[in-house]
DNA sequence: TCAAAAGTGTTAAGTTTACACCCATGA
DNA sequence: TCATGGGTGTAAACTTAACACTTTTGA
């Protein structure tokens, strides 16, 4: 089923894009999956992962494309960060861009897809400067990702299926940007009904070997009926 | 200064609309300001105010625009709550429709031209039913502003330059949807530096006369300085 | 004189933070 | 045997929530 009607002719039509920003969890730090651009424009200078929304598909559905285009991953955890509209932000031409962010686990992605789109993980801390405005995009999203991930168990998105609670604890310290307190996170863990043990042991971490746990989607379900 | 380059030109291009939820404080109550459509498409329906974002203009000011044309405001708050992007989200033809919320001061807007454009104040609860994804937009709009609002000074926008405690009180009781205790309350305003007496009383609440304050918004961004 | 809204502090409950030691194991 | 990360509870500090009466004045 295609266009019914038409009664906005008399206004312009814009490109409208995509940005995405892509955080991962590499070596204990956050990062951002950016391209090195070997394309026009800007062909030299680092950005984010982009493209353009198609005739046939949703902006959401633009988002996930575009990301499945550089990580090969598909479901994954996307966020709407904004809709940037300067009118000269874009050099190139006018474009409209909506800029999404994503948390990806490290161990799945595509890395041959990844080294073809001449993409490199860079810490969040150290990000180059980057093209148009895609800085402000990036801080945008980690303020909205670290607010999101306070409000509501994000985080696993960026963790492997089972993970310690070192590892756990780790990552959310590089979300906050701050230490956290062992037992009181421990403690607040154990609280959330959403996070279970799986019997099994990773030894790869200590000499002792740390208890793997999983997020429970459903059990976390179960505990937000109760909240109102 | 125009275009300069068109790297661009093998992607579609779009509609982009403005919707925009207009927050007021009428009667003791949070309402929209929303039109009965005297237009197509939908006409005979309830919807957001809207428009187009035109070549010239940013996004942002298309939103400003859009706004000022329903209620001759300027300088009005705003911000962004999101992209709608659905292909069918508009039966009239392809729209990527950008959604912004704004607070208003009920005494200050221009009544003649919102009774041209058919519009009408509707107390949030009692929201007829809207065209499109409006209801969606709505309720994001309203979810972002209650947490702006608990974090951030934006409910004197909803006022007039001066007002009473007992004003305010029933103003953030309507945000979040709950009565307030009356001495946790205004602690918790003393314990702010931005809202000073006036000196002037309002008569008309009271027999007694209740003080005028006001938000001191320099005062709100000095005290903002010292929290890192 | 009384109804109606304005104004004003204290205490209990709950939440958050700070803090230190033993355990298990591989090297 | 010892260095390394894993695992565990309690008390103090702080924040939030609950609560009731006096004041002023126009009708």
């Amino acid at each position: 089923m295609g266009r019914t009607n038409d009664y906005y002719g008399a206004n312009p039509r814009f490109y409208v894009g995509i940005d995405c920003i892509i955080f991962g969890f590499l070596k204990g730090e956050l990062s951002l999956l950016l391209l090195k651009r070997d394309f026009e424009p800007a062909q030299g200078q680092w950005s984010l992962m982009g493209g353009f929304v198609q005739e046939n598909e949703s902006v959401d559905n633009a988002a996930k494309r575009v990301l499945a285009e550089l990580t090969g991953l598909n479901n994954v955890y996307m966020e709407q960060v904004g809709t940037f509209g300067n009118v000269h932000r874009d050099p190139g031409g006018r474009v409209i861009s909506v800029a999404y962010y994503a948390l990806i686990d490290i161990d799945e992605y595509n890395r041959e897809s990844v080294r073809q789109h001449n993409a490199y993980w860079m810490n969040i801390n150290e990000v180059p400067p980057l093209i148009f405005d895609h800085a402000e995009m990036v801080g945008k999203a980690r303020t909205l990702m670290r607010q999101k991930a306070a409000a509501e168990p994000i985080g696993f998105n960026l963790l492997p299926k089972f993970f310690t609670l070192s590892q756990l604890q780790n990552l959310y310290e590089v979300i906050y940007g701050e230490p956290l307190d062992k037992r009181n996170f421990r403690k607040r863990i154990a609280e959330m009904n959403c996070i279970e043990k799986t019997g099994m042991i990773d030894k790869t971490g200590s000499k002792r070997g740390a208890a793997l746990y999983q997020f429970n989607e459903k059990a976390y379900k179960e505990s937000q009926k109760f909240k109102l």
